[in-house]
DNA sequence: AAACTATGTGTAACCGGTTACTGAAAAGAT
DNA sequence: ATCTTTTCAGTAACCGGTTACACATAGTTT
């Protein structure tokens, strides 16, 4: 591996001036710069960016932990994050928490001890002080931990009462929800929002709500239970389109026809719902958007300028498609 | 940020014995080490791994190049990557070449710069002299690039063939392939492994196979029109999933019925296919275990330990579901 | 012509670890 | 009791960059 120094004999001059040149920094006359960048070209040199984050302390990189880049939701926004971070110069590394706080705090001390500039981080089991501690800027994604870190969401009670009032000007007359894991703050919104819509019908009960987990067998078990025991339900509001496509297995199982019988919407506008047959209607995410505004607003912080604002909230977006 | 001297000091000893304890490597009697471990514990240290990186020239760090982490094939590669990178003490870089070859060039520039011990790479854009110029090991995956270069791959003909004659096993007459990309390797074994089945047929002409890129617009448009033109087919064998899936939606709006006018089979077994209705049979890669392969022969190739073979082949399995 | 400023370049310290080398003390061998 | 070997710990060089500082020369002011 050919070094500054090398640089520097090729070329006659001090590591002094090949690194000026190399970050146009300080004066270099013209013809040493040219002699400088000859050596550079001829000996094919790039610097070795260990060595440039051990001085300047910092790395260029961006610690990206989710709970699980297989669950559909975070490719879309892992891209972006990627894509957005490549063009402003940071590379990114990959965690997959699974959601276990201690493997979170595992990849934590990894990723601070790598010098990596700033995280983005979904999560709901980190804490604030946690986050605090860490003492470089984190971006929180798709999941709000405190009003008082930055963070990138969508406004999933409004998404959620639109879905459900979706359903209801479609002449739905008894609307179920499955909702996602308690723990997890957009589901508690989505919850919200349906009950927004249907809490003062008159015939609401609880037991309308039913408890999903985000992933599709367990939808489909619950749905299977819930349309059984209320066979009255023509209309399903899931959580996630995953659960949807959940929902909608269910209701093939138990007999009933999509959207014929019973109409199911979603929430997120993962790619999923576009390869379902038939294809899912679903409150659309602007995930790109979502994952690119993340990286953008942790680079800002990183070079340390100002930030108009702090939380950021999307909006999102119905987008009809067959199942209702 | 606490470094080793401020260890040193507080514990009344040299670095270097502070670096012994570290790194369990040398002699250092039981007080000392005690002594030693105290300050840092009290310190709350931890060693800064850009200076370690920069003296040992290893980074502890993998990049993975893909095509894109939003095509469904790679989550669940990604996914075993870094679950087996992190049990054995690497981190992972992620990189998405768009199969570009300049953006792919660019990526590697980068991962060399930051003086990552491998790659795993997913591309078919990247030559092998490339590669051997690279200097550090490299480890592909999905697509073969070199004999000479460490390989993990399927057997995508045998796949092929067991696709294909359990179509015709079915009882299908007019077996047609939506083929994958051209540049793509393992699209051109699977369309032998179909040809290896149907070619000797009376029927079999060229005009069964048609050209699809992997994505499920382009399959739902070119196997529309093989419907038309072609009303005789009664089986299609998709060289992935995400196609078969665009098939499906293609019989759909030709007014047929999956399984009953027609079967559909794809290849990959990503997640989509059993979130699809009906459930479409594929034959599944063993995804997980060939990420968790790359990275463990990456890692072998990186500690300097012997590899007994390169070029790792396994075997795919026939899923039966609910698509034909 | 003297004083000052702008420009150009080199030397060496520094970032925070690792380790070769050195020397002292303790343990073991003869 | 002497010699050898093993154990223990410190000093300083090194990894490959960046930059403060020093110094020299050229160009401007007064």
């Amino acid at each position: 591996m050919v070094s500054i120094r090398d640089v520097a004999k090729h070329a006659s001059v001090s590591v002094a001036t090949v690194s000026r040149v190399l970050n146009d920094k300080g004066y270099v006359s013209v013809e040493t710069r040219k002699k400088v960048e000859a050596a550079i070209a001829e000996l094919n040199y790039r610097p070795n960016e260990v060595a440039r984050s051990l001085f300047k302390k910092q790395s260029k990189t961006l610690g990206l932990i989710l709970p699980d880049i297989m669950n559909p939701f975070f490719p879309e926004l892992a891209r972006a994050i990627e894509d957005t971070a490549a063009k402003l110069g940071y590379t990114v590394i990959l965690c997959n928490s699974d959601e276990d706080e201690e493997k979170a705090q595992r990849y934590l001390d990894i990723l601070l001890q790598k010098y990596v500039d700033g995280i983005i981080l979904a999560s709901n089991t980190i804490r604030e002080k946690t986050i605090r501690e860490l003492n470089i800027p984190v971006v929180c994604i798709d999941r709000e931990i405190s009003k008082d870190i930055p963070t990138i969401v969508v406004d999933n009670k409004k998404g959620a009462r639109t879905a459900t009032q979706f359903l209801k000007d479609k002449g739905r007359k008894r609307i179920a929800h499955i909702r996602g894991p308690f723990d997890v703050s957009n589901a508690n919104e989505r919850c919200e929002g349906y009950l927004g819509i249907v809490s003062s019908e008159d015939w609401f009960t609880e037991s309308y709500i039913i408890n999903g987990n985000y992933h599709m067998e367990t939808a489909t078990k619950v749905a299977l239970a819930l349309l059984q025991s209320h066979p009255e339900v023509d209309g399903i509001f899931a959580a996630n389109d995953t659960m949807a496509i959940g929902a909608m297995k269910a209701a093939y199982q138990h007999g009933l026809k999509v959207p014929e019988d019973i109409s199911i919407i979603g929430f997120d506008g993962i790619a999923l719902a576009k390869a379902s047959i038939p294809e899912l209607t679903t409150i659309e995410q602007p995930l790109y958007a979502l994952g690119q505004k993340a990286a953008k607003v942790l680079i800002q912080l990183i070079e340390g300028q100002e930030i108009e604002k702090s939380f950021h909230q999307f909006d999102v977006q119905l987008v009809e498609r067959e199942s209702t």
